[in-house]
DNA sequence: CTTTCGATGATCT
DNA sequence: GATCATCGAAAGG
């Protein structure tokens, strides 16, 4: 399986942890991944957790594919598969920070600041143009490229935001100091 | 600065 | 019929 990469078999918090800082581009048009949230098979927040649907169905298909909903009727939210076949979790990426095809993703959001291009699940789906028809598209092939990150990254942690189940669970992971977070983390004092 | 609230429609019960 | 893995504008301190 050419470019597919070791970190789409890891437990999808392990996943999570180690999409911090790699690069994701569509068409050419991206960044570098900064924040992002585990959802597992038997997880109350995740879609999966009563089983495969027609619109989860990715979510239970081979690792490195793309699983992406529409949310509150007008957004667009990109996951990363990941973990053994059939196993039905995945990564929400949250944010990115804004690196390659800059004008067409601020001609795409109106023109917004440019620390609000990709800073939140919907508005990197509008700034790199993911639609249902990217639902199940492998990431690490034409027209998405993921490259991992060079190294560690230095990464803080939080409850996910904006679910009403698991809300305690810490699975929302970010780029310590990354200006492009679509919320801060409650950073320890000191 | 913070909190609140409407938009908007697919999905699932 | 209820529920959203959201966003942005508006209102309040």
């Amino acid at each position: 399986m050419p470019g597919r990469l070791p970190l789409f078999d890891l437990p999808v918090v392990e996943a999570a942890r180690a999409l911090i800082g790699a690069r994701l581009l569509l068409d050419g048009v991206g960044g570098i991944i900064v924040e992002t949230e585990a959802y597992d098979r038997d997880d109350p927040a995740s879609h999966s957790v009563r089983g495969p649907t027609p619109r989860n169905a990715a979510m239970f298909g081979p690792a490195g594919r793309a699983y992406v909903y529409r949310s509150y009727g007008m957004h667009w939210c990109l996951n990363v598969v990941c973990g053994p076949v059939d196993h039905g979790a995945a990564v929400l990426i949250r944010a990115l920070a804004p690196t390659d095809g800059l004008d067409v993703m601020r001609a795409r959001r109106g023109g917004v600041a440019d620390r609000l291009l990709c800073s939140g699940p919907g508005r990197l789906c509008q700034a790199l143009a993911i639609d249902r028809s990217h639902d199940g598209l492998p990431l690490d092939a034409p027209p998405f490229a993921l490259v991992p990150a060079a190294g560690p990254a230095a990464i803080v942690t939080g409850p996910r935001i904006g679910i009403t189940k698991g809300v305690e669970t810490p699975w929302r992971f970010g780029l310590r100091g990354s200006p492009y977070l679509s919320r801060r983390f409650a950073e320890a004092a000191g």
